[in-house]
DNA sequence: TATATTTATCGAAGCGGTTCGATAAATAAG
DNA sequence: CTTATTTATCGAACCGCTTCGATAAATATA
């Protein structure tokens, strides 16, 4: 049952370097030996041990997906997605999936993840965030990597980014188009780059809808640096709804924060989507839980995963290429939550 | 900057086999030796290769964990809390963990997951269901393994499973200890063991309650062996709350089919909890954004998966050890869908 | 003090692959 | 019909680690 190459080489009359060399589909060898190899490889059930030709290749067929700890939990139905569709596509290119958390906070070197030490994954992806020092340690040993919904801004590596300008500026401009004028905002994790970019969004097309006509953008924006989460956007969507001129819809980060304007709205007796619309972004699961159910722009989490396996893996098998960062769209998602024509369900995983 | 072992024992002046020795915390060697030895493996950084170790020891520290393709999307959150317990706890023991998708259908033996044959993995979990020829397979290859969520009726192994009776039977009891005599249930993935022990729960306690003065209890029963989902919910709760004497309560096998029951409670003009009492079942983070948020039985995911693990590990460490079977128990959780005194919320992850 | 044990260290084989010459046979070129 | 090339196959070394048996040194026993 626990057949060796050696195995197969003798029961088809041949030596190991022969097998060797049919299972890894090589040229120079007559089509009567490799039927007579295949053969045997069928007969025996055979199938090469992975350690054994990783120790030999000096590479293993394995990639590494680094996620926060924090992920883990608070956003997690975001990240996981990204992580399944890595998955998948690392399956169908031949690559085992590793997964390891990034502690936080990170000491170096006892947090490094235990696989970058033992090389037994052959790259990275990193999701989300990542402590700088791991992210100087993966630099240091050039290990190929590629850091997906998030980067730094000195920090030259492969991206697979959400196209957060546009993903917002279309939600807003689907906002304006239903007529409304005083727009909310309402963010946590606002230092993160998808964060500020779609805050960015939100600023560029209020001012070239509004001009200063609307007397301080600033009044009806509530940014927290704390991580987005139901938590903060009921306090933020608290605090805008409070405003003397409070806004008559708020766009809120992501969904998480979004479910929170909700609570807000609830608390205050307003009703979704009539005295207050919503819109939410990211477009997870729960928000076609929520009642009404939430606009949001959709983001094709598996297809992120997927396009990030496809960028390591050119790396790996072509070292000396240029890095590429890839940008992946978005697609509004018009539901309930503030009126206007439904967009059609689509069924991505 | 890959230096291995023979680097280290040059510079710490020993052969190779000291070193191993050393690393391997083994009996007789000197504290001198010894002390030269870390030193040199301080100074060089050097780790072990992962894969080398593998070959010689025959295994690897790794363990698989298969989850079904369905799994993948529908009921995500449920299982991947418990793959991230179990990664959790497999890093703490020095294992690592790979991910695999089981096809649905599964073809034999094309869908063996790839790690199974080339032996990466020294054990196995499996989550919520697979193909029973993948089970067979690996009963067959004698592979250590823990089932998760699931068992087979005359299919010996070791399992993680939910107390789903207990469980059920509290929520029940709570129900009926507000005075809901007419108590629905409502169920999709109906074959599934965890999901029968549910309705099992709900049958015992409504017969010792009422015997046989509910006329019926089968009418109040919506049972489909579709996935459990939202959709599923919300055709079983309307059919329920359709009847001349509809139920005061509806106990949904899961969360995801409780959120259908929310979607059938409006569209009937009910309110909930005032109309209609909803009772859902695993606590997902989407339970606490309903609106009220839904009374559901909590379960430790990702407890569960932790305690798959250490069945894993004790098995691979002691392989003639008896199977094990662990049951975790659940917690009810009171919130805003049914009524009655808010239990506080956990902050397990 | 001679002998038996224990302790510390080492060399070499082996885990299961890949790959680099070497060799022999088959084909092409002169 | 040689000689040069190409094609098919093989043997052996190597990847980096663990471990077994051997050996030498240190300690205990008689």
């Amino acid at each position: 049952m626990n057949y060796t190459i050696r195995d197969v080489a003798q029961r088809a009359g041949v030596s190991q370097s022969t097998v060797s060399l049919v299972i890894n589909d090589r040229a120079n060898v007559s089509p009567e030996t490799r039927r007579r190899v295949l053969d045997a490889v069928d007969v025996l059930e055979y199938h090469p041990r992975h350690s054994a030709r990783h120790l030999a290749l000096a590479k293993g067929g394995s990639i590494g997906f680094v996620l926060t700890e924090q992920f883990f939990r608070v956003s997690e139905p975001f990240y996981t997605k990204i992580l399944l569709g890595a998955e998948f596509e690392a399956a169908k290119q031949g690559f085992y999936t590793l997964l390891s958390r990034a502690k936080e906070p990170f000491e170096y070197p006892k947090d490094i993840p235990r696989f970058l030490l033992d090389r037994s994954v052959d790259g990275l992806i990193v999701a989300g965030r990542a402590p700088k020092r791991l992210l100087k340690f993966i630099k240091e040993k050039e290990i190929p990597c590629v850091l997906v919904d998030f980067k730094l801004p000195s920090y030259s590596t492969n991206h697979v980014l959400i196209d957060n300008l546009s993903g917002s500026r279309e939600a807003m401009n689907h906002l304006i188009s239903l007529g409304h004028q005083r727009i909310g905002f309402v963010a946590g994790s606002s230092t993160h780059p998808s964060i500020q970019e779609r805050y960015e969004g939100y600023r560029q097309v209020m001012s070239e809808n509004y001009g200063d006509s609307i007397s301080d953008i600033d009044k009806l924006t509530y940014l927290d640096e704390e991580e987005a989460s139901p938590q903060i956007g009921r306090e933020g969507a608290l605090e805008l709804l409070m405003l003397t001129d409070p806004p008559t819809a708020i766009f809120a980060c992501n969904d998480a924060t979004a479910v929170g304007c909700y609570k807000a709205a609830k608390e205050l007796g307003l009703s979704v989507p009539d005295d207050l619309a919503i819109m939410g972004f990211d477009d997870v699961d729960a928000s076609t839980h929520l009642e009404p159910d939430l606009s949001t722009v959709h983001i094709y989490k598996a297809e992120m995963g997927k396009e990030a396996v496809r960028s390591l893996v050119d790396c790996l098998e072509n070292p000396d290429q240029p890095l590429k960062t890839k940008i992946i769209s978005t697609k509004l998602m018009i539901r309930g939550s503030c009126g206007g024509e439904r967009t059609p369900e689509i069924n991505y995983f």
